[in-house]
Parts: structure tokens; sequence; C-alpha cells
DNA sequence: GGTCCCATGTAACCGGTTACATGATTTA
DNA sequence: TAAATCATGTAACCGGTTACATGGGACC
């Protein structure tokens, strides 16, 4: 008789920092700064292409004061806060992260998966309906993030910041382009089912 | 004495299906197939905008068929094999699903955060190289895409499929052309330290 | 008849998300 | 002064990842 699955199986008892420790570690070199801020602080510059629930950047924050990434200092006053500063540990790691190469990037988008099915498993109607949506959404977006370019631009000190808002504006420009093209042969595919 | 923390806190009980599992369903619209080619077939089309580890499908699948959107057929043979085929509320929740307008989509790009923070806490020679092994990476799947489309649109039941690949290709070139001129900014202030 | 890769899983940890909670400040 | 919003967290679940395990075929 076979047993199958004998084996404990230990896995990785623990891993260094986990990817968005780096993000989070990245931030505080701009400033000390509270957990909050370092959440408002994420949402206003690499929401983009990184991005946490607020309640998350409590407990990285909390793992990495209990590893030694990063001190805590109370601020007495009626507001309870906490500012949070890299510790040499913390600084050593963001340069040594900044001097890795960058794993894959990882992008989930439910939109391009319901075109991939939508004649097999779909309803073109509703697929359009769709695409028109994710555009007007993007549309947005693109307007804002543009409008924000020249600011950035303009301040030399935001040299870098600026070039990733660009890339934020090249993909939303090629997602507007490419829904645009998408909504015209779903079009198409509609016009010649109902007058075939 | 404030005691924090009195109340417990129940959190959902039980949500409808997760995101990844409207994936999986979608996959099993094609044809029924085991758990292992739903990951290949993950891995072969929708790779570029949604990808799961191949452990996390069979766990996806045991839940799926424990709450009867899937139902599984034991293959008989030297190589145990499951096939696994919707249920009826399986091909529902995937029409129902596809009607429904798609969530935000997330990207998730180290390279950016880092070129974020390069000056103010890295070194610009390490970016620079981070940057080409980017760009190598993307110029190299982008070569590979660029050679796929033209088989997905000669078949006319490719088309939707073709799109999805389409969009793979525009990102990516977007990409490429980004991390040109980015390259080339970095270059510029590197020249530009090294002889002030 | 070894070796390597394909196929098929299981175990266990942990990060990230969703929901709950609540005191301080601002604003109408 | 009531309402809204800001700021600050905690609780708990669960998906997704990493690592482990292993039997079959292919190939040599």
């Amino acid at each position: 008789m076979s047993n199958r699955a004998t084996a404990p199986a230990k896995a990785k008892p623990k891993q260094e920092l986990a990817p968005g420790d780096h993000v989070f570690l990245s931030i505080l070199t701009w400033e000390p700064m509270s957990a909050y801020d370092v959440k408002k602080f994420m949402a206003a510059s690499v929401s983009n292409f990184w991005s946490a629930a607020h309640s998350q950047v409590y407990q990285q924050a909390k793992r990495l004061v209990r590893d030694g990434y990063v001190r805590e200092r109370e601020i007495p006053g009626g507001r309870r806060k906490r500012i949070l500063q890299l510790t040499p540990k913390g600084r050593r790691a963001v340069t040594a992260w900044l001097r890795h190469p960058a794993r894959p990037p990882q992008f989930y988008c439910e939109s391009l998966v319901k075109v991939f099915f939508a004649r097999q498993a779909g309803n073109l109607e509703a697929t359009r309906r769709m695409l028109e949506n994710e555009r007007a959404r993007f549309r947005e977006s693109l307007a804002m993030f543009e409008a924000l370019l020249p600011f950035l631009q303009a301040d030399e000190q935001e040299r870098y910041p600026a070039m990733t808002l660009d890339m934020g504006i090249r993909l939303h420009r090629t997602m507007v382009e490419w829904l645009d093209d998408t909504i015209a042969k779903v079009d198409a595919d509609l016009k010649a089912s109902s007058s075939p």
C-alpha cells in the first residue's frame, strides 16, 4: 500500500525582506515619517507601479522595527504618532536592493482576460461596455498625470520621479489607444453578426 | 486607563470566488482538462496579464470542486490524472463574471520604483545596469510575441486572443522605448557628474 | 538500469486584504 | 455641536508562494 505524503516538508523558515518592504524602506530615505505618511507618500508617488493597503503598512512597520531596519520614535501630543526612521541596517538594505537586478514585473489585468475569452464564453455587447468603462477610467487618470508632469519636470530634484511619471503616461496612452482599436474591432463583429 | 482593541472584529466570513478563480474557470470553457493543463494553458495564453504558480492551481481546483463549480473525473492508467470540467454553476459563474465590470488592473514593477529613488538613495551606474537588464528582457519577450502574432491573426478562431497578444506587444514596445529614453537620460547625468 | 525531465501533487508559512474600531481635527 | 474626514491602528482570514516529494517515461 502506497502511503503518499509521508514527509513533513519544512518550507523556508525565514526569508529576507519581502518585496514591498524595500519600497517601504526606500520611502523612508526621503525623510523620517509616520506609517500613515509612508502610505500617503506611496499613493502620491509610486502608486502606478506599486501599491499596498494602509493596514499593511502598519504591519510592515511592526516587522521592520522588530527586525532592526527601522527605529521608531514616539511624538508626544494629543494625537498619537510614531515617527519611523531608517537604521543604518535599513539604509544598507535599501542601497543593496537598488543595486540588485529587479524582479520581473507583474501585471494583473482582468479586462484583458475577459477579452481573451470574450467570444469563447462571453457576450460581445457586455465586452464592449466593459471596454468602454476601462477606457473612461484610463483617460481620466491619463489626464491627471499629464497635468502633473510639467510640475515635476520643472523641478530638478524631481528628475527621476518625473521619469517614472512619464512611464505611467506612456502606459496609459498605450492602453487608451489599444482600447480605441479593440472597441472598433468589437463593433465590427457586432455589426457583422446583427446584419449578416 | 484606555484598553484599546476590545471588540473582536469578525472579518468577512466567506467571499465569493477569488479573482483568479474566474480565470481558472474561463480556461475550462475551452475544454475539460487536468489542473496541470490549466496551468500550461494559462502560461501559453494570458500569462502576460495573469499568472499563478502551478501549486496554486491545484488548490484552486480543490476549492472549486468542493464548492461545486467544477467536477472532476479520474482517468485510469499508469499516470494518475484528473480531468476537470465545468458544472452548470461554474459556467454560469464565468458568463456572469464576463459581463461585470473588470476590477482595476494592478501593476507591480520593481524597476520603476528603483528609478524613482535612483538619485535619492542609489547609484546611477547600478541603475543603468539594472535598466539595461530590463531592456534585454523586454526585447527578448517582445521578439517572441511579434513572431507569434501572425499565427494567431491567421486563425479566425483566435481573433480575440490575438487582440490580447497585440496589447502585450504594445506594452512591451512602450517599455522598450521608455527604457531607451531613460537610459539616455541616466547616461547624460553620468557624463555630467564625471566631467563637470 | 541510470539519469533527467515531465507531470502531479502536498505542506506550511506569511503577506496582503477586508473589515472593524475609534480618537482627533476640521468644517458647516 | 454635529458631521465628516483624517489619522491610527487591530483582528482574522485566506490566497499565493516556496519548498518538498515522487512516480513515470524518455533517452542513453
